[in-house]
DNA sequence: CGTTGACACGAACATCTGTTCGCACCTATA
DNA sequence: TATAGGTGCGAACAGATGTTCGTGTCAACG
């Protein structure tokens, strides 16, 4: 980890890693002066020069505040927020986002887009309300990650309101001519055989987080 | 969402966030200015305190870059990184984390600390091989998020190792005199008796990510 | 003892960069 | 037409900021 750093230039990384934390930009060299206590810039600049031959900073020269931490922070684009628009349950429709109330008062989940296909558009999550996807090995608490769609591939798992029912459902979709089947992701189970008029396409799943609050 | 910006301040808007995916730190007002092909920097001043009354932006006064966009990223410091060090399956043991190799090759898992319970120390993720975990709810294909600890308090959810049984489960541990019980999630199953001395506790379930690979 | 290399010092320099100010343009309104 | 408010322009200023260079210190080593 810490491979022939001088203390002095373990202190500046660190240094530059709060500065970072605190504030979006990074920090002057005479920032890290001052805060060190270094007499000269020009000692601040040869070790960041150091630091950045041992690749822990990428330096863009001529530039104010022009120093980079390599690797330690994920990129801002990596990350989506998505909003947690309500609960999900086998008895409720899903609800509608609106996309105005959204931007302020919405509760957000921050998830890295390798969890979420690379995609951020149309993604919305649920909480998970009672055991009633217990087949789709989803849990009561869970969060479901959903994409919208009001079309889907056979096989993929879709939310889907079952309007005679009046009832949501998690399950494989598979168009069978006039008729859907319905299959819950536990092979034991028995699939359910509905009309496609009836079924009510609201999103594919795209991800599942079960966060254990202890 | 946008509240009465004139189109060259939503620009403005627009590039700022550019720039600052692209290099990690903010633009300067003659960057602006060139991008924009505005002619003075007066202007891009004068645009820029619109932004920031209007609660876009803040802006740290005599500071170079020192411009930020509210909101619209996610804190860096609510991220973490989590190594994903191998696989978990019944009859593996547990990977010991080596913690040289884990910063250049391990591939990184990257978390909200909301999921993960706001402290990123010890953690640990591995892929979930075959279906021995069923009856806690996970898939095969899962990641699921560990802290390390090789003790815990009963009624938590811990991966431990069964020494005579050479087999690695994942169950609610409680302890009952000398010997412990290891109740699975699924209330419907039975639970394991065994002897103290023969579980090793290796970390605390933290968070269970399912991701549909679609 | 002299040399070498890593590290530090202080000062000066050249830009970079945010700020300020007087003026001009345009549209809406009285 | 006159006025006021929002916006844009250009130039100048002051301070912030990265860079450079000659010098100094100190430990390791021959």
């Amino acid at each position: 980890m810490a491979r022939n750093l001088s203390r002095r230039q373990q202190a500046m990384l660190e240094y530059i890693e709060r500065f970072l934390e605190d504030n979006n930009y990074p920090p002057t060299i005479r920032e890290i002066q001052r805060d060190l206590d270094i007499s000269s810039t020009s000692v601040v600049d040869y070790n960041l020069n150091i630091l950045e031959q041992r690749n822990q900073i990428r330096r863009n020269r001529n530039i104010s505040r022009g120093i980079e931490i390599v690797g330690r922070f994920p990129s801002p684009r990596h990350i989506v927020r998505v909003p947690v628009v309500g609960q999900i349950a086998a008895g409720l429709p899903i609800p509608v986002l609106d996309d105005f109330v959204q931007d302020d008062l919405t509760e957000q989940l921050e998830i890295s887009t390798e969890l979420v296909g690379n995609r951020a558009q149309g993604l919305f999550a649920l909480r998970v309300k009672g055991l009633s996807m217990i087949d789709a090995l989803i849990n009561d608490g869970d969060l479901v990650i959903l994409r919208h769609q009001d079309s889907c591939e056979n096989g993929e798992t879709v939310a889907v309101w079952l309007r005679a029912e009046k009832e949501t459902t998690l399950k494989k979709f598979y168009r069978e001519g006039e008729r859907v089947r319905l299959q819950p992701a536990n092979a034991s189970m028995e699939p359910i055989y509905t009309d496609a008029m009836n079924v009510e396409i609201q999103g594919k799943l795209v991800t599942v987080v079960r966060p254990y609050m202890n």
